[in-house]
DNA sequence: GTGAAAGCGCTAACAC
DNA sequence: GTGTTAGCGCTTTCAC
């Protein structure tokens, strides 16, 4: 059906070592021979067959990316970023998608080595205790992590725990005092344990008392009783609330809606992500912004420069790991500063029942 | 490096042949040798290379993605309910993507064949007129559109025109009478033009005069000033837009709140698409809903149907081209009915400078 | 400048 | 039940 090297050198007369020449080394061949070559190739839309090169043992320039969901568009970016780059430099991605789930997370690598892809690009749940990682650097497949957060690894991500740390010094600046942390699940995550981290110094720098990360679960359609009671009544409920990603802070507000609390003046928002979607929310959402796209990029061609040093220099390959890049924090209207001390209690008996579209606001 | 079927030859001591078959056909060969092949096997963490079986003609088990972008999460979404069954399956994703540019579609489906893949499915940005289908059909290979609403091509998606008309006839319903339509390139996207004839159509039916639709720069920070010149001044400025994408609709709403006017007070907005996220804006995004999801699971399914199809009975391929997938309407917030007419002349002055986040509401 | 032939990893006749 | 061998599409010596 489709043709072959050996169809082509049949049409223009010639073998199909000749053909092959005049595909891969122009030069070396007839400038008359190759015009037959190429009018054969044309005329039978001849494409070589990136099967024979790679079972020759050539480069099989693909590249195998391993992301947990494409349902957050943080993960959308990154490959974005990275398709954009690879398939212009003639690359193939091959790609799965784990759910966060550990199993399909080997399984994924798994049938990318099968594939022989010349290098991964991922991001795992946790990046430093990953023993499939630990296989990957023995049998020296080259891979390069996105968004986990690990010095012991190549990797491309924001300093997390810095990031983190900046985004609630801001909140505090403001003048909140008591501020929680969301997170979806810690497991799932390495990055939010750092995030967790920078939050729990910035609160303790500030003389302040951090609290645990409160779990949600984010793709319930409402927020769980316990969190909502959490947020809203006791002494010490939360001025504002630090959300590990912009997902989890879009579902928050929702449920703070839901429950009749109005943003920012009965609860401040700071997501971590920096999606631009975030800016389309009204208010918007304040986010500590990763450049995600730009991870991608980098992730690309970190993969790039060490496949290109493993082919010649085996040794530099180990130099530099991790990258880290900067990170910025995206002032938002879901951050007020605090004036006075925002009576909750009024707001809360309503949660769980319909909500109007507008809220009253407590103060103003 | 990586080892292969010889080297568990020659470790379990036995032939390739019986290698292959201790692999392939388990119940052939002898309990006792078979053990050893894979004793072997483990040993050397042999894993078959997929290259070799398919350069003996066997199936790649490869499907190429052909998506216009990741950045819009309608694709992420059909992208991940494929990814979802074709791993299940066995399959393996060979993504690219084209940024709607028609050159960069020839180049990716043409790059797709040479890898040998066993189908397509794409999303392409005008399927009737599109030469390199026709060139799929003429060679047999095997494909199925996303979203591209198309009667003459295998193809799965919503009815974009009935769609529309459904939103459209929403808005008629709750008093709107001035209804335009926003999109982004025209040339850019088949289902714009289809869901503008669905405008048309509920529009011409209610006695109303349908207007051209308003072409709008996606990625500008800001409105065209002429854009809004349209939505704010004249006699005939709208009071409802229906944005033939939910992206698009997220940007305009941005706009119209820096020109000053509140949604939907000062103008309803109806979107499509009902990407997740919408629900999450306040107020909540009104769209047609198409499910994402599910018209990448059907794509998928569709295709598998047709390899299969093609492998034993090559006839029957072309009986059903079009999978229409039913629609829904979801009501938002940013669709008010009309008590009285809205004064919009009143905020427009202000369009182009900073806006305060709060907008005065011209009746309550 | 061109062709013949080996071989990449694997499967499938076909022998034994 | 197992081994031998040809061949998938291609690149690359090595002759000529």
């Amino acid at each position: 059906m489709t043709p072959t090297i050996k169809d082509v050198a049949a049409h223009a007369g010639f073998s199909i070592a000749t053909v092959s020449r005049a595909i891969n080394a122009p030069h070396t061949v007839n400038p008359i021979t190759l015009d037959k070559v190429r009018q054969s190739i044309d005329a039978l839309n001849f494409r070589p067959s990136p099967l024979g090169r790679q079972l020759r043992g050539e480069r099989t320039r693909l590249i195998g990316v391993v992301l947990p969901t494409l349902a957050n568009p943080v993960f959308a970016e990154c490959l974005q970023g990275i398709d954009d780059l690879a398939s212009a430099q003639g690359y193939r991605l091959m790609l799965m998608t784990t759910q966060y789930d550990v199993d399909r997370e080997r399984h994924a690598i798994e049938t990318l080595r099968e594939h022989r892809v010349e290098g991964l690009i991922l991001t795992v749940a946790d990046a430093d205790t990953h023993p499939l990682l630990d296989q990957l650097d023995r049998d020296g497949l080259l891979y390069v992590l996105m968004h986990n957060d690990t010095v012991r690894r190549p990797s491309v991500s924001v300093d997390n725990r810095l990031a983190a740390y900046d985004g609630v010094r801001r909140l505090i600046a403001h003048g909140h005092r008591r501020i929680l942390m969301l997170a979806g699940s810690f497991a799932a995550s390495d990055r939010a344990r750092q995030r967790h981290l920078g939050y729990t110094q910035a609160m303790q720098q500030a003389g302040l008392t951090p609290a645990p990360a409160l779990e949600v679960d984010f793709n319930a359609e409402e927020l769980a009783p316990s969190v909502l009671a959490h947020l809203t009544h006791g002494a010490n409920r939360p001025t504002a609330l630090f959300c590990s990603n912009d997902l989890l802070a879009m579902v928050v507000m929702r449920g703070l809606r839901r429950a009749r609390l109005s943003i920012p003046q009965d609860m401040s928002i700071l997501g971590f992500d920096g999606l631009a979607m975030g800016e389309l929310l009204s208010p918007a959402l304040a986010s500590i912004c990763a450049p995600n796209r730009e991870i991608g990029c980098a992730a690309w061609q970190r993969l790039l420069a060490r496949i290109g040093g493993a082919r010649e220099d085996r040794g530099f390959a180990a130099t530099s790991l991790a990258l880290t890049l900067p990170h910025s924090v995206r002032e938002g209207a879901t951050i007020t500063a605090l004036a006075s001390q925002v009576d909750l209690d009024r707001a809360s008996p309503a949660y769980g029942l319909a909500a109007p579209a507008a809220t009253e606001k407590p103060f103003a």
